[in-house]
DNA sequence: TAGTGGTCTAGACCACAAT
DNA sequence: TTGTGGTCTAGACCACTAC
């Protein structure tokens, strides 16, 4: 049996500690220099063993003050098949999901008009150039940045209706703004993905640096034609996707 | 503005590198020695971009030979709410997901009884130390393993049946076999997260030390009651998962 | 045998936090 | 002012790979 590397050990002494619920969340880890007394190694071991757990995402450092333990609370998005248009007012579906983790959702928004490029005109099933509603969003829970979203629309289908402008509407909810306008949303499609966070959603998201994100490319449909397309990123070990289908 | 750190400029040209294709996958990164004449920096700080890489699951050490470019062909896993029993034959649904992906799927499984523990008893919705079927999986595609996977079923609803033992049967899937019995199965719950992969996921999927894995809690139901849970563990980034759901 | 990555030591300077 | 983590240098020994 091959001795595991002194950095491996000290890492998992510290992950049984932090998972045992021994070091809460928020807890400052032992520092640097105490670890090196405690397990007699050079201050070099003991930082490799603290970039493994922040690599796991687990702890955060904070220079000048320590490492400290990350809060792993976690939300639930709920993708609905049945029943997202079982509306109780204009509630969006952010908004429900966090209240469901007894959060407060809040978001800002952006949209604008834009030429489709060729993914999100492929993804659309449109004419790449053709006029589309670009609207970026930055979803908050309790005031925390925890989800980034860009979402795009074909003009083609919601220009000089009530819901051209998707914040601006009374409605929230793709499925519900459509059916204002009489479009009959009947499927939608997620492709969740998982990578290493860009420095941009590092920034937008108040992410600890190279951590992982899921990623989900969610396309709206209805009779066949793309409606709604979005781009989605939401911290991995902060979120759950959970996902409800019927069966035939 | 300040200055990014020598390490992080590194591992930057050589990321931008991989993703341009201009490093394609089994490609040997310049060696370390390389990376401090090429830079003018120390082994510490050659060691460190690499390390950033490493964690991002795009490269992978050998040690004693470099450090090579990872494989980041994706795999599709297709969780359907239609057409799951659209049979042909007896294909399983991850023969089904490889096939999708060009590749040849396999997979071991070892079957046995057990005693359901708590969690297991709470997600079946029944008594702890109630019978269950507890079946192993191990998936491969084109003979690298890819997916882990843990079923439990009900002993009650399959005890002295056709599917009791669940690679006996020649039918393959939840919901098919199921179907054999009598029983509708008509919804499927999944959770999905992510997080570091555990050493012996690590292990028996071949996978560089702290990648990051998804994991999915699958839960199939007929009627509301669950006929079957799964804890199913995949390498991320070696894999995408798709969710096709009808709306209303 | 020469080169490689994996592990480790023993220092250094800096900016920032806590006091 | 002291301690902290962030970054970096300049070495070392080892096991392993490739030749």
């Amino acid at each position: 049996m091959p001795t595991p590397p002194a950095y491996l050990t000290i890492a998992a002494d510290l992950r049984a500690a932090i998972l045992s619920g021994e070091l809460p969340a928020g807890t400052k880890l032992p520092s640097e220099s105490g670890l090196m007394r405690q397990y007699d190694v050079s201050r070099t071991v003991a930082k490799w063993a603290i970039a493994v757990l922040k690599g796991e995402g687990i702890v955060e450092g904070r220079a000048g003050s320590g490492v400290y333990v990350r809060d792993t609370t976690r939300l639930v998005r709920h993708a609905r098949g049945r029943d997202v248009r079982s509306g109780d007012g204009p509630t969006s579906p952010f908004a429900r999901d966090a209240a469901g983790a007894g959060q407060h959702g809040t978001w800002e928004h952006h949209s604008r008009h834009e030429q489709a490029d060729e993914r999100i005109a492929a993804r659309l099933g449109i004419e790449p150039g053709a006029p589309v509603m670009r609207t970026s969003y930055r979803f908050l829970a309790d005031g925390e940045p925890i989800q980034l979203s860009v979402s795009h629309e074909p003009l083609a289908l919601t220009k000089d209706t009530p819901i051209e402008w998707p914040e601006d509407s009374d409605v929230k909810g793709v499925v519900t703004r459509m059916d204002a306008i009489g479009v009959r949303v009947d499927e939608v499609v997620e492709r969740v993905s998982l990578r290493s966070a860009t420095a941009e959603e590092v920034e937008a998201l108040n992410l600890p640096a190279r951590t992982f994100v899921h990623t989900i490319e969610r396309t709206y449909t209805a009779g066949g034609t793309p409606v709604e397309t979005a781009h989605i990123v939401l911290p991995g070990g902060r979120y759950d996707l959970v996902y409800r289908l019927p069966i035939d």
